[in-house]
DNA sequence: CTGCGCTTCTAGAACGTATTAGTCTGCGGC
DNA sequence: GCCGCAGACTAATACGTTCTAGAAGCGCAG
């Protein structure tokens, strides 16, 4: 009646602890036949079986994880470690559905994701060594993979089942799933050279990301075939340094006529700038991001973009770690995922008429 | 130097299992010294403990978790279960950001964050009733409470230090964090209503939510005080319930002059549909969005949007969890987040002039 | 009636650590 | 010179399960 406020701070004993004794006490057996009727082993009269599982649940008696595990069981734990300020993750997007699609999958084998944000990539392998001597996890995801990162190596040595996004280098200590990004960039620059862009400006993402690299690649690889000049600059991801990045594109003179955005945060930023320096879009500049998600589409203009089911890239590296966990360290295998979809918007269009005495001069040489 | 193929299926033996006999032989000591030598307990000279811990280091060595959790060490992992349809969780920015905030205080600690996504609420007591059984997490943190929520009891009976986030209703077996929606919602229709608007539409939430009661509570009560007259119409959240709610609310005559919209997504989404039925804002109709987040600064025109800062809401929530599990299950204390801002942005305007004998007429029935 | 195989069940030894109750050494005080 | 005591370290047990080896009961063939 009275609230529960006489027991003292720390005395909150409400469930005197089962254990496996308790239920073969009640069920009048012995705690090898719990052992064997919770864990469905064969060896057991139906009867007996069903009687000691009443008396489970009953109670709500589940085997300590604890003690368990420390016979060899599965910990039922996935782990990913980010190395990014905690304040970026939720502003992108591609982290939350990529991180859904992953548990959702998961869910199904009763398979739990843990998270753990750190501050550098000395303090993640840290904690992928801490985890490993612990025991902590069954697998890791890992992200942000960097050129030369050490940490496929590690976690291989380390013997955690692990599966990467986004390498495919040589040589690939780990299963990875991949999306070709180059491919992908080609596409976008195909696409912007058939509307008559030459004078093209990336706002790219962080260039140590081995993503980034890729694309980069790609813009030096179609350079000649194309004709297509692309002015890159570097960011962090950030919308503040991608607003920066527009500003000084739209302000070089010549202006390049059509942008290219690594992220969905930063051409909207990149957006936010061009229609505050009067700059429009797409009659004076065409804008592509190369990520799609409700920030593009809700844009005014929408903005065309990369498109592509981050939510079953989740799911589709799900479905690798969980083999790479069933099967133990084989041979790693790169899986690629469906290469991003080009959604043309309202973002786009041919570039305006260059100054000169012909108007159609923009096509030539096309 | 052949790639490591001739291993066959899960014969990757990498790491011979440490235990603590091993540090213990190696460094010349007992595995009794080396547990007080871990774990920073008295009776040991300086000299062998720092032989201990240099031995461990050296080989990576760290106390197996399970076995140390079978003698009643804590976990370190706070628990989270969702019972949303995973693929809206990476829509909603409030759930990401919101996460960030609370890995980040907790990472503090060495504390990771365990998620599970699941069907529904059935099944989500489930797994709190297993994790429980488990000793899984050491803490929970409970969301998208509902109206006579069984979960807070449950858990507090279970006795795992818990949060939840929204509730501070009465009982309450849970310490909480919370959102004064009531004030919230109050001060956007004060608004509104200073504007002129008199004829309001509501794009609802999930009704059974705690959190929607407050809201359409609020609106009751300022009734008759403001003379605001609002329609109320529920939805799941999601932007396609959002248009759609949009579009009878708009399509309606006499038509409403002002919209608020439980959330950000639902909130775009609405402008979205506005845009395409040549319905102008703010001119014809104003739109408030009770959730700020990037979709709406960067809309166009930008909406205006109760605004607060989800991540340190992460990091409150955090705070309070840690005090909690330290503690031990005191008196649940209602612990309240600063009351979300309005900001006023190109949303919102005067109600365009009514309809009546003057020569205002001409905007009518537009 | 003995012995064998099958099913059903159980005793007891792990698993790797933390902790309790020591043991052993050296040393100061009487 | 012996007692007692503090400091440094260790042997052994407990934690709660799983698993191996084997016991008990029973039917049946020889």
């Amino acid at each position: 009646m009275a609230p529960k406020k006489q027991a003292g701070p720390g005395a909150g004993q409400a469930a005197p602890r089962l254990r496996s004794t308790d239920i073969a006490r009640l069920a009048g057996v012995s705690v090898s036949a719990v052992s064997l009727a919770i864990n469905g082993r064969p060896g057991l009269s139906e009867a007996t079986r069903k009687r000691i599982l009443d008396v489970a649940d009953e109670l709500n008696w589940r085997p300590h994880r604890a003690a368990s595990a420390l016979k060899g069981a599965s910990s039922d734990v996935v782990g990913i470690v980010i190395a990014r300020p905690a304040r970026t993750l939720g502003v992108e997007p591609f982290f939350a559905h990529f991180l859904s699609g992953l548990q959702s999958s998961l869910s199904g084998q009763g398979i739990s994701t843990q998270l753990l944000i750190v501050e550098d990539t000395e303090a993640q392998t840290a904690v992928y060594r801490r985890w490993a001597a612990e025991h902590r996890v069954d697998g890791l995801v890992l992200l942000d993979l960097e050129v030369d990162d050490p940490r496929p190596q590690l976690v291989a040595d380390l013997g955690i089942p692990a599966v990467t996004l986004g390498s495919h280098g040589n040589p690939m200590p780990l299963t990875s799933v991949w999306v070709d990004d180059h491919a992908a960039m080609v596409g976008i620059l195909q696409y912007l050279s058939s509307l008559g862009h030459r004078h093209i400006g990336h706002v790219s993402g962080i260039t140590s990301f081995q993503h980034t690299q890729r694309r980069l690649q790609a813009i030096q690889d179609v350079h000649t075939s194309l004709g297509t000049e692309v002015d890159s600059i570097p960011t962090d991801f950030s919308d503040a340094q991608g607003a920066e990045a527009t500003r000084r594109l739209l302000g070089a003179d010549p202006r390049c006529t059509a942008i290219v955005y690594d992220s969905d945060v930063m051409a909207i930023a990149g957006l936010g700038v061009a229609t505050e320096m009067g700059v429009s879009v797409p009659s004076d500049v065409s804008l592509v991001s190369f990520d799609d998600s409700v920030l593009t589409t809700m844009a005014h203009p929408p903005v065309t973009a990369l498109t592509r089911d981050t939510f079953a890239l989740g799911t589709l590296t799900a479905t690798e770690l969980l083999r790479v966990m069933s099967d133990g360290p084989n041979d790693p295998q790169a899986t690629q995922a469906p290469t991003p979809r080009l959604v043309v918007r309202g973002s786009t269009a041919a570039p305006p008429a260059e100054r000169g005495p012909h108007a159609d001069d923009a096509l030539e040489g096309r």
